[in-house]
DNA sequence: AGTAAGTATTTACGGTGTAAGTAGAGAGAT
DNA sequence: ATCTCTCTACTTACACCGTAAATACTTACT
């Protein structure tokens, strides 16, 4: 424990855990999980690559350990709402964090080790499916169901990362060069694309779709 | 063009592109899509890494090229049926082709430039919607969602490659030291996963929770 | 036969994750 | 106060990666 006068020989602050992994967050943000290598993290630290294995068990754990941080963003619904409308506040706030953390998305359907935040939003995803009288094997359907949606759209959505301004640019110049007749649907499809429309919700109409059809189900089987 | 009896000089099967790509998916296939470096293709090839580049423009070229080859395996309903049958069917065969390989579903998600096999499936998809008098808001999210829950599904269905005696095995040794207490509900689903049940459909299941829903808002939206 | 075009090879550069060994600082006990 | 143990950081090294550039070789056509 630091006395409050010993800043003199504080050289810098003491490389944790806790650290490596905000900076890890921090600079596959800001640069990209291309950007992301151990050598490249160690001098953000001010500090050699090898430095960092003392903290971390190699770059599977630390990418391990970046996961559950975004997954911590996560806001789980309490108190006792409607399981549809846990599920959906669950569902949205979840995408969000994916969206906030380009890298992450792919990371959730990669990791093999989840950390405790993540065990912890399963659980809460779990629990208030069972207090809705879910049958456990549409539990478990209903569960997987909402999981796949969620991070295919989020995958689906990062894997175009074009703001509607660029989308329209890309979009006319690719169909100037189009085979409009070989393709007449795609294309009436990148149209429908360069015309102005509120873009973003299709997470939650495809969720709206799921949450509906499993309020159906409920119950009946 | 080759005269019948020329064999004695051909030294070896002369490098295409197409040979390329083919042996690439079967490398991939074989040891995954780690094990796929242009040294090491090159030396399935017989030939050296570098000789690659003069049939593929690069790396991301020679994956795009691959992950168009898995789009082309994919059955492209024909014919008249019902708008639903139809996306039921080309996307249960998407996702077969998905899980025969299992490189190609991050891919799916990734690549910036569809290959001609890509856009034929997705022109096909979106004519049977079309077809089916979806307006076009509606259509472009129908679009969205069904091939958001077939990579969401792929994906999470290939994060967890464990077939369901590993999937016994592990989740037991996992329940011996899990603290049970702290995630009751994530222990349950565990247990859930270890009883036997049959397997698979968890793709259908979602699937045909969209499905009917799209019935059901066509037309009326 | 000579030439042009395309294919394969060699070499090289700057990057990756991490195993192994070394140096140094701080704490605790003698 | 000194000695030792432990933990952290550093250095070096290895095998691998994608690919730019220059070179050699094969083939096909004039």
């Amino acid at each position: 424990m630091p006395t409050p006068n010993d800043p003199p020989k504080a050289r810098r602050a003491p490389l944790t855990r806790d650290r490596v992994l905000d900076t890890g967050v921090a600079l596959a943000d800001a640069e990209g999980i291309g950007a992301l290598s151990m050598r490249r993290l160690g001098r953000e630290l001010g500090v050699e690559a090898m430095s960092l294995y003392n903290h971390v068990d190699g770059k599977a754990d630390l990418l391990d350990g970046m996961l559950d941080r975004v997954v911590g963003e996560i806001e789980l619904p309490e108190g006792d709402e409607d399981w549809r409308e846990q599920a959906r506040r669950r569902a949205v706030s979840a995408h969000d964090a994916l969206m906030r953390h380009p890298w992450a998305a792919s990371l959730w359907t990669s990791s093999l080790n989840p950390g405790p935040r993540r065990m912890r939003y399963m659980d809460s995803a779990l629990r208030s499916l069972r207090a809705a009288d879910f049958t456990p094997g549409l539990l478990d359907r209903a569960f997987h169901t909402i999981e796949d949606h969620l991070v295919g759209h989020a995958l689906q959505a990062l894997g175009f990362p074009l703001d509607p301004d660029q989308m329209a640019e890309v979009g006319e110049s690719v169909l100037r060069s189009f085979p409009v007749d070989t393709y007449p649907d795609l294309a009436a499809h990148i149209r429908y694309h360069l015309e102005p429309h509120e873009e973003g919700g299709g997470f939650e109409f495809g969720l709206d779709l799921i949450l509906d059809g499993l309020e159906r189900l409920r119950g009946t089987v």
